[in-house]
DNA sequence: GATGCGTGTTTTTTT
DNA sequence: AACACGCATC
């Protein structure tokens, strides 16, 4: 390597372990970082960046990297900022879809899109839907369009295409053939409002790459390093993607950690880790696998329930934190003593040991279950703030607002036009609107352009009126959006729109609250134009489109978070709360096979690995569903978590968790069968037993917690705890 | 165009 | 149980 001698002092670098330093350092070629949970790696990342700048002298704008969320590009550009400066502001760092969709408005011509293409969320998706099944004549509650919208998602993100669906063996091939035929008007749909949903922006993404030479080409230039994160959550088309991007020249880090692949029915595929050294050939793997983040508790439990995945990369996580606390087991009988059990704890936590509100979590499987949390922490007044859930820019009120400022910016994004053209009512009703339709089907017009026609001609029967003085409105907005700032637009639109005058003539409590958040939707904008003075329509519409919650949660407010699992990727917490660990829940019923139970853990191992010093574990023996009362069993990733290190305030026998799955349907504890003479060379030396004294080469002698499968806890003489795989130790005596 | 009633359903996770 | 949806009615 030519790097010079003066990194060491580099003071980028200081701070930093081996490995860590290893992955700033090397950026000539392809490197995988398989970095365990809490091994630092946002800090190897941040770096590494700073490093490309200042070492490489690479300008902000030929650094691309790509994170999971909005939230987590934000937190890296500042910590950038504070390493390298305000150059971090020019970098390409955002979400794959982010970025995606601001290099597509560059060449969305070449798509048949305009720049000024929308974006339709899940949402939007299923109401176009709901409109081409409606124009077939087709039978709503046969071609739930909501679902379908969703199948064909899927379908594409998962690689499948519509042909090989149509064609696989299944019970119902008319109703695929039809769904077929849906899909593709759906497609061209897309194309004549001008819009894209989530997924083409990947996949268009895709296409601009692959077709068209010359576009490729200057991206592979102007991007000398890529850099991706949560590369166990990248799908097919994002590969491809990635593949096209860093061209030739190969300079790419991907980071990422296969035990925490949770997305794969959204269409992540692991192996885009796994395969990494084939994607991009001669590619280095550096494993970050000291953790800095939980006790050795944690990450022992953490580890016998992760154990019994088979499909894994072998890491050895181990930490120098102290042994800490065991893992609390809490029984209830129901959904709503979970949560009194769980309340009651954090205000322990909180009044009596001074842990900060916002330094606890708690997590639960499905959104669902935040209910009875919300309403026990109310009760006891405990401030909390459920992130995801009933998301603000869900709202109707939001959504309307929103949707005028989309037709605004984009006349023929009809799913918008259609959601407020009488919207305060304003006599354009039904019957209105199909003339309208008839009108621009006839003319090939879009519905917004066979309105705008109306103005034209002497207004003959009541609605015309009514549409030309909307168009006129309309328009009006649209000569006015150059000239105006964003905020000023929103207020001008929903005061001449009667939008504001309509709620507040109105008695209900509801309205009273819709007001408040279409205030909170401006003081929003207003801030972002506080931020960035030159704030565009385009602009705030396409990072609205692309907003999670998530994103919009800071931690430092005194709150108690309450959110699923997967919203707490990434995030980590002194003390977590996993509630609802049962059959049926956590794992989810719907997922049932190897592969989906393996992903349902991966799961509740990263549900463990948020904490730093506490995890308590919940479970009900019955809960409610749709109505009925229903009795649960224990999680078997309980009866798989080693028994030695959980406590539990009732008092229950020593692994009564394994008992209690012993009947079970499925052997639920995988133990790797001792018998592994194929494996040859390698003999791993007989299973080992808790309390057996061993020795390790680096770590020293010590005595074994756990064994499961081929990995061992130990606990050294010198005190820590740590994982290592059987055949690194001897057996003593 | 708002209201109310009966019917039917409930995907789990999210960019 | 809770909610959304379609339909009839005012």
């Amino acid at each position: 390597m030519t790097i010079g001698k003066q990194t060491t002092d580099n003071p980028i670098l200081a701070g930093l372990n081996e490995v860590q330093r290893d992955i700033v350092t090397d950026c000539a070629g392809p490197l995988l970082v398989l970095a365990g949970a809490g091994s630092g790696k946002t800090r190897a990342v941040t770096h590494k960046i700073a490093y490309l700048l200042q070492h490489h002298h690479y300008m902000p704008y030929q650094v691309l990297a790509v994170t999971f969320t909005n939230k987590a590009a934000a937190e890296m550009r500042e910590r950038v900022k504070t390493l390298a400066g305000p150059p971090a502001a020019g970098l390409e760092l955002g979400t794959f879809h982010s970025v995606c969709a601001r290099l597509l408005r560059r060449h969305a011509e070449l798509l048949g899109h305009t720049s000024s293409f929308v974006i339709y969320d899940t949402d939007d998706a299923g109401v176009l839907m709901r409109q081409i099944v409606r124009d077939q004549d087709l039978d709503p509650k046969k071609f739930n369009p909501k679902r379908l919208a969703s199948t064909f998602d899927t379908l594409r993100s998962h690689n499948v295409t519509l042909e090989s669906w149509v064609n696989e063996a299944g019970w119902d091939q008319s109703f695929r053939n039809q769904a077929k035929e849906l899909f593709e008007t759906y497609e061209k749909r897309k194309l004549q409002l001008d819009a894209m949903d989530f997924t083409d922006l990947l996949h268009k993404m895709h296409r601009l790459l692959a077709d068209n030479r010359e576009v490729r080409e200057h991206y592979q230039q102007r991007f000398e390093y890529v850099i991706v994160d949560e590369m166990q959550d990248t799908n097919h088309v994002q590969l491809e993607l990635l593949k096209l991007l860093v061209g030739d020249h190969n300079r790419i880090c991907a980071v990422g950690d296969d035990d925490q692949s949770i997305y794969g029915w959204r269409g992540a595929r692991v192996e885009n880790m796994l395969g990494f050294e084939t994607a991009f050939i001669g590619a280095r793997v550096v494993r970050m696998e000291q953790n800095y983040r939980s006790t050795q508790t944690i990450l022992a439990a953490a580890h016998s329930v992760i154990s019994n995945n088979a499909k894994r990369h072998r890491k050895q996580l181990w930490t120098e934190n102290p042994a800490g606390e065991l893992v609390s087991v809490v029984l209830a009988d129901s959904e709503g003593d979970e949560a009194v059990k769980v309340a009651r704890r954090i205000s322990q936590l909180v009044d009596k040991e001074g842990v900060r509100a916002r330094d606890l979590a708690v997590f639960f499987r499905t959104n669902a279950q935040s209910r009875s949390f919300e309403e026990e922490l109310a009760r006891k007044r405990i401030p909390y703030i459920v992130v995801g859930g009933m998301r603000f820019y869900e709202r109707a009120e939001v959504k309307d607002a929103l949707a005028y400022l989309r037709v605004i910016q984009n006349t023929r994004d009809e799913v918008s036009l259609l959601r407020i053209i009488n919207r305060p009512p304003r006599g354009i009703g039904d019957k209105a609107i199909q003339r309208l339709r008839e009108r621009a089907y006839e003319q090939a017009l879009s519905l917004y352009d066979a309105a705008l026609l109306l103005r034209a001609v002497e207004p003959q029967e009541r609605w015309h009126k009514a549409v030309t003085d909307f168009v006129d409105k309309v328009e009006d907005w649209r000569t006015l959006r150059p000239t105006i700032a964003v905020s000023e637009l929103l207020t001008r639109v929903l005061e001449e729109s009667a939008y504001i005058t309509r709620l507040e003539s109105q008695e209900a409590v509801e309205a009273e609250s819709r007001l408040d958040n279409l205030q909170q939707l401006y003081a929003g904008i207003v801030e972002q134009e506080e931020r960035s003075e030159s704030l565009t329509l385009q602009d705030y519409l396409e990072q609205v489109a692309l907003i999670t919650d998530i994103d919009s949660w800071s931690q430092d407010r005194e709150h108690v978070p309450l959110m699923t699992v997967h919203a707490a990727k990434g995030l980590e917490f002194d003390v977590v709360f996993v509630t609802g660990t049962e059959e049926g829940l956590f794992p989810h019923r719907n997922h049932s096979t190897d592969e989906e139970v393996a992903e349902e853990r991966r799961l509740f191992y990263v549900a463990l690995t948020r904490a730093r010093k506490k995890v308590v574990i919940s479970h009900a023996r019955s809960r409610v569903r749709f109505g009925q009362w229903e009795y649960m069993q224990p999680s078997r990733f309980l009866a798989e978590m080693d028994p030695a290190l959980m406590e539990s305030d009732v008092p229950r026998p020593r692994g009564s968790f394994r008992e209690a799955m012993a009947g079970a349907h499925q052997p639920t504890v995988h133990r790797r069968r001792p018998s592994r003479e194929s494996v040859g060379v390698r003999q791993v030396s007989g299973a080992r037993r808790s309390g057996e004294r061993v020795r390790h080469a680096k770590h020293g002698d010590g005595k074994v917690l756990a064994a499961v499968g081929e990995d061992l806890v130990v606990k050294f003489d010198d005190g820590r705890m740590v994982t290592v795989n059987a055949g690194a130790v001897e057996t003593l005596s």
